[in-house]
DNA sequence: TCCTCGGGTGAAAACGTTTACACCTCGATG
DNA sequence: CATCGAGGTGTAAACGTTTTCACCCGAGGA
């Protein structure tokens, strides 16, 4: 058995009240019993049971997130945000992912009732009646990236359509008039706004657009790779392609180079996301930067402020600007800048080491 | 305010005890009151308080996983992995990254007292010592990757010696005589490993070895950048270089590129980890790939066996194997297989979608 | 002198469970 | 018929906190 508040009481010559004040420094204690506790405390190893204070307090100092899968950087950068600013206000991180289905999420929902002060949910599954109907009564909760229907609910979103629009007019302005988007995954929000950018941009560019110039992708390199073969096979063949995400953009130039098509010569290639490795392949990416851990660690934020303002809290959407990042796959450079070397840009590496 | 076990043993006109015992199923109940109980506890949406449970059994249901960071894939794979068998066994995940030193450690150590049933850690930081001294009291705990000594600790380890041995005897067989390494960052025991097993193959190999033909890195793209200019500057030039992970040996492809120098006719390279992009780079990068979710998830079991077991539980070390995996740009090979496209080989993708 | 006030403290209730123990009722066994 | 065992159930203690309330004591104002 872990050494209790009694024990530290006991020994301090002392009821448990006051050590309990000492702990949370609410009410008045004399410096000097304040110091005597916490010596016996350190010589004990004393650590509050934390299940004992969440169930008196009801609250937890944790915060759930549940995320569609664990893979890939994207998601990597988004806990990493959301540990960043939870480790700051001293709160818990509960992570789950890989919930295939609305039945799993729904359990793992309920399963979080009482772990967890508030909820971050990232899901493509997910609408805002899944979560209405099996949240604990009125637990905080942000939505990142998911549809979002009037203002029940906190929610971040990236600029998808802004930045898709940016990248796809840039590349028409620069002359392009037939290009090609490698659509995203079917289901999925991000995917269907950044669509949405692309044809607004073509058409507010004055360029030509037809079904047949938007292939299926599923952001996968793979789907990216066959989707530029596609793309080749075109008639008359576009000049330009866009994936919908770096994954598909770096499946399609490796496609791209297989066929012997010279890029940004023959066929300019852009993505979005700007995940690290896109400034270090050949050529390298063009792309929409996104602060992804900055998304997470502002949903984070909002919620904790949802948690300890509970009534006050003002519910609202907000959109994470996007940002073009020109390389030399689009070329639309001069490929003096930005190169790939000892000082890369984009979001600063931390100090910490790890072996990948 | 929730609704409690008293409310659901009320409505069914039982007591709460006979309620326990159906959640719970410990004990007889009859078939008859069962169905009463679960028709009341479901129309009542009640779940049972997790910290009140926690309290009185003094389990909690939560592993807690410890990183150094949580950036870039590697990370994201290990949780992945852990995850997927936290969630088999009923278990959440309680994730924490970001500490840069033994302190921030050591009081995310006492904080996760009480809230997590056994703990997996990754840190380059720590060694065993840190961990006895500021673990509650036989805790289990599994460690990853870490420097480990005597049998005191559950440990789970890449073969970093055995894969790294293994990839640069290829390259010394295939004629390469100057083999330089990009090593890994200073104090990392995974780098150390690394490089004790390229000396090794050199040695074994009859190879050529020297203190100028390893090269400082830290893991990350930048300095495999840099170290590769600085191979290049060697001389005699080496004709290989092998990187102790693959954003290094990414960085370097780049600067090898950017200096006109062909990879593989003038320069071999090599990495270590097999990270999915590795089949996308030009040229495609030979490595040493990982099973790193299988690597999360053996920990995982493994500390779940500790936990249920506790005291007939037996520590033990363990290796997880590497494998080679050759593409182009070691030269190795004629370039048949192994090329991106529609089915790349590696780990299976998850059907999940998600937006990179 | 008496009352008030406030800093410092302790006793005890409450939070929502699990579980040891006791009880009852049957049917079977002696 | 007495005894036993077992299935089914309830009572109440326990888990380790926080927090309300009350108490004590000394200083200051009337």
């Amino acid at each position: 058995m872990a050494v209790t508040i009694k024990e530290v009481a006991r020994r301090a010559g002392v009821s448990v009240a006051t050590v309990s004040r000492v702990f949370n420094n609410s009410g008045p204690v004399s410096e000097e019993t304040r110091r005597r506790i916490h010596a016996v405390a350190k010589r004990l190893r004393y650590t509050p049971n934390s299940a004992a204070r969440s169930l008196i307090t009801s609250r937890t100092s944790a915060v759930g997130v549940l995320l569609p899968d664990l893979y890939g950087e994207f998601f990597s950068e988004v806990i990493r945000g959301i540990d960043r600013t939870a480790q700051a206000h001293g709160y818990h991180l509960l992570v789950s992912g890989w919930h295939n289905d609305r039945a799993a999420i729904e359990t793992m929902l309920r399963s979080m009732r009482g772990r967890v002060d508030g909820l971050i949910v990232m899901s493509p599954h997910l609408d805002a009646r899944a979560l209405t109907t099996n949240l604990p009564e009125n637990l905080p909760a942000v939505l990142l990236n998911c549809p979002v229907e009037g203002d029940a609910f906190d929610a971040l979103n990236i600029d998808n359509f802004g930045g898709a629009y940016e990248m796809v007019r840039h590349l028409v302005a620069h002359g392009h008039r037939r290009v090609a988007l490698i659509k995203g995954a079917e289901a999925n929000h991000d995917a269907q706004e950044r669509q949405r950018g692309y044809r607004a941009a073509l058409r507010d560019g004055g360029a030509e657009w037809s079904e047949s110039l938007e292939l299926a992708g599923d952001f996968k390199e793979s789907s990216g790779y066959r989707a530029a073969l596609e793309a080749l096979a075109l008639e008359p063949r576009p000049t330009a392609i866009f994936a919908a995400n770096d994954s598909m953009a770096i499946g399609a130039l490796s496609a791209l180079r297989e066929s012997g098509l010279s890029v940004p010569g023959e066929m300019a290639v852009a993505g979005f996301d700007d995940i690290p490795i896109a400034r270090y392949v050949t050529p390298s990416l063009s792309s929409v930067h996104v602060a992804i851990d900055e998304l997470g660690a502002r949903a984070c934020d909002r919620l904790i402020e949802a948690v300890k303002e509970k009534n006050r809290h003002q519910r609202r959407q907000e959109q994470l600007p996007t940002r073009l990042v020109l390389r030399d796959s689009c070329g639309c450079r001069d490929g003096a800048a930005d190169r790939a070397g000892p000082t890369p840009e984009g979001p600063a590496s931390p100090d910490e080491l790890h072996a990948m």
